[in-house]
DNA sequence: TTAGGGTTAG
């Protein structure tokens, strides 16, 4: 190692500051790879956390100004009174402002049309003409069997889509008079609008209303606030809900879960549970859909306690789960990590007479499959087969995941055979993915590759996971020339090389030598051309660390995220199997530096570790000797040091860690370094104190200069 | 979609 790239763990470590763009000239004598704490990735630091205001500004006007004004006289006392929440309500006779009404909207009774028929069949005409051509549909209109009274027409309304129908058909109304257009009509047309994701129609029906003096009720906003959403205007659902309350109207509890919705979508969690409690406190009972609402959030934020807190008040209120309250509890569950309180929630729901569906089985089957539980994941095949649960093309695909992620060949093969002589369930893209995945993942190269060649004869497009997993699988194989033609072949038919694909092409090229290295370098040329440079740019020796620092900042900042930490593996790989030692550290510091290994190394009291689990093997190599170094220089310092020290480099139970462990063994005695593998615990290195001050000691002065 | 809210794929 060269002797200006001494790491230390101790000394010099000005971390850099984030939002300092000064970090970006690093320092070049002195690297502290096991100093840094994380930076954001280049792209990521820059750009502002949330824009959205808080819930709790939001609120405070309300808080303030509308709430306050539910008894129709401004009180002023009142209002201050709202500024000190220990002391609002000192007079009882005053009712509470509440955030919510407990009422719901009352439907008007629908009386029986006697001319439906007719009238459906005249839908149906005007529903199958060509909307383009408007004097076709005005002539049409002219051909309504009974004259368009209020509840004619709104049959009409009722069957007409899609929305250019529905709007077309509401304004002819409105231009016939015949009687005043009331909130239902803008109703059930803003509902159609809706279901186009035509948000902007939406909010020009509602300024109309506002400007026409017709009345917006619960049933208008939360169609607005739920249209906005779907629009991801979530803006505009947040302000038609406080426009709702300047109104002076009250949310129930469909408008008011729709908003939890809203903000648990922009991420609002505290805001969300404010608006809980509130409801809450104002003797709501939450139904199902709204704890659907909170258990996705608390799922989409992996909070454990989040989820138990939405268990604990269903259990409480003696709320009873339904099928999608199940669905929805069940994926939060996965995604929080809790595979087996997602097996028993599953036992609870069947044994309380809930048949599970589709999306139930779907969930469950990833969750075992991730959590590699072989036997739950069978067991559980079996009872859908036993019990003839509904399948579709989703669970198909997952159950073929699952098989993936089982190494379960055999299985997956069965199902694969089963969903091509199905009628609903025929293979798709996943589907091929799937099978591409488990051929290639377990060194299968002549059965992915008559896979990949059926692809195109049933006609299914094949997409980039795909092309990668067979690209990986050639790559492994050395099948070189294969990976060539495959690589044309998928460009050919318009797949897209992305990160993934990219860095999978990069890893390759890792372990590549000679005219295969070249020809791989070739396709990647063609999918990325900066890698490409980048990669000539490691292997010139005038490269300054700066030009280094500078174009990887750059690759790094157009990568996708969880594509970055392969690239910087692979090219310190690459660096190593050049014999180009000095640029794969420089690659490691970098890495570090960017954020790509967190918690590569880690200190207690007792014990310091370092944690290669996610480094690739030159990485980890690099790594290794990294952190040698810089022991030795403590060592020689005289200064404190744990009793403990370990290395872990995991068991290699994942299909593609394996080799890691034994690969890093190799080094530790290449290095004559003084850890031992671990009895006790697989996947760990370890040293005493006295193993590493020895070693030190044995080693003499020079050490830095010799490694 | 039949006047309003919630759930499935690397």
């Amino acid at each position: 190692m060269a002797a200006t790239f001494s790491t230390a763990l101790d000394v010099h470590c000005s971390i850099p500051n984030s939002s300092d763009k000064k970090y970006l000239k690093l320092p070049t004598k002195r690297f502290a790879t096991f100093c840094k704490s994380p930076i954001s990735p280049p792209n990521e630091s820059d750009e502002p956390q949330n824009q959205n205001p808080s819930l709790s500004d939001q609120l405070k006007p309300l808080a303030t100004t509308i709430l306050s004004n539910t008894s129709t006289k401004q009180d002023p006392s009142q209002t201050q009174l709202l500024n000190k929440p220990k002391s609002i309500w000192v007079n009882p006779t005053r009712p509470k402002p509440s955030v919510l009404t407990l009422q719901r909207h009352k439907r008007s009774s629908y009386s029986h049309n006697p001319q439906i028929r007719d009238l459906r069949q005249f839908a149906r005409k005007l529903n199958d003409c060509d909307t383009s051509e408007a004097s076709i549909l005005a002539a049409v209109l002219e051909e309504i069997p009974h004259p368009p009274t209020k509840d004619n027409s709104l049959l009409v309304l009722n069957s007409l889509r899609p929305w250019q129908k529905v709007l077309f058909f509401f304004n002819w109304v409105k231009t016939q008079k015949l009687f005043p257009v009331e909130t239902i009509f803008y109703n059930v047309t803003m509902k159609s609008l809706r279901f186009g994701r035509q948000f902007q129609h939406v909010e020009e029906l509602a300024l109309e209303m506002v400007e026409n003096g017709v009345e917006l009720d619960n049933i208008t906003y939360s169609t607005i606030i739920t249209c906005a959403k779907r629009c991801n205007r979530f803006d505009k659902a947040v302000e038609w809900f406080e426009r709702m309350y300047k109104t002076g109207l009250m949310p129930d509890e469909v408008t008011y879960s729709a908003i939890l919705d809203v903000y648990s979508k922009l991420g609002k969690v505290e805001e969300v549970m404010s608006l809980y409690e509130r409801g809450r406190a104002n003797g709501w009972k939450p139904d199902p859909i709204a704890f659907a609402v909170l258990g996705k959030m608390f799922g989409e934020s992996r909070d454990y306690d989040g989820i138990r807190y939405v268990l604990q008040e269903m259990k409480s209120l003696a709320v009873k789960p339904n099928l999608v309250l199940y669905n929805t509890l069940l994926e939060a569950l996965g995604k929080a990590g809790k595979p087996g309180m997602a097996r028993g929630l599953f036992e609870n729901m069947v044994a309380s007479g809930v048949t599970p569906d589709e999306k139930t089985l779907t969930a469950l089957v990833k969750i075992f499959g991730k959590a590699r539980w072989g036997r739950d994941a069978l067991q559980l095949w079996e009872r859908m087969k036993a019990n003839r649960w509904p399948m579709d093309l989703i669970l198909y695909n997952t159950l073929l995941n699952m098989c993936a992620d089982l190494g379960l060949e055999a299985e997956a093969k069965t199902l694969f055979e089963d969903m091509k002589g199905s009628e609903q369930s025929r293979p798709d893209s996943w589907s091929y993915t799937a099978m591409l995945n488990i051929y290639g993942s377990g060194g299968n190269v002549e059965k992915a590759i008559g896979l990949f060649e059926e692809i195109s004869k049933v006609g299914v497009k094949l997409n980039v996971m795909g092309c990668t997993c067979l690209i990986q699988c050639l790559g492994r194989a050395k099948r070189i020339d294969n990976l060539v033609k495959v690589f044309e072949v998928s460009i050919q038919r318009g797949v897209e090389p992305d990160d993934r694909l990219c860095g999978c092409l990069l890893s390759v090229m890792s372990y590549c030598e000679g005219e295969d290295s070249n020809k791989v370098l070739s396709c990647l040329q063609a999918a990325n051309s900066e890698l490409v440079a980048f990669v000539n740019l490691l292997e010139e020796e005038k490269t300054s660390f700066e030009t280094i620092n500078k174009e990887f900042r750059g690759i790094l900042t157009e990568t996708a995220v969880e594509a970055r930490r392969p690239y910087c593996n692979c090219l310190i790989d690459i660096c190593r199997n050049r014999n180009l030692t000095e640029r794969a550290h420089e690659l490691l510091y970098l890495g570090t530096v960017y954020g790509l290994y967190p918690g590569l190394h880690t200190k207690t009291a007792d014990e310091w570790r370092l944690n290669v689990r996610s480094l690739s093997v030159g990485a980890a190599q690099t790594a290794l000797e990294e952190w040698m170094e810089t022991l030795t220089s403590i060592v020689q310092r005289q200064e404190a040091l744990p009793y403990l020290f370990s290395a872990n480099t995991g068991a290699g139970t994942h299909k593609f860690s394996q080799g890691l462990a034994s690969s890093f063994s190799v080094h530790v005695e290449k290095l004559a370094a003084p850890f031992a593998q671990s009895e006790e615990k697989a996947g760990f290195f370890v040293a005493t104190r006295e193993d590493l001050v020895s070693w030190v000691e044995s080693k003499g002065p020079s050490l830095s200069a010799t490694t």
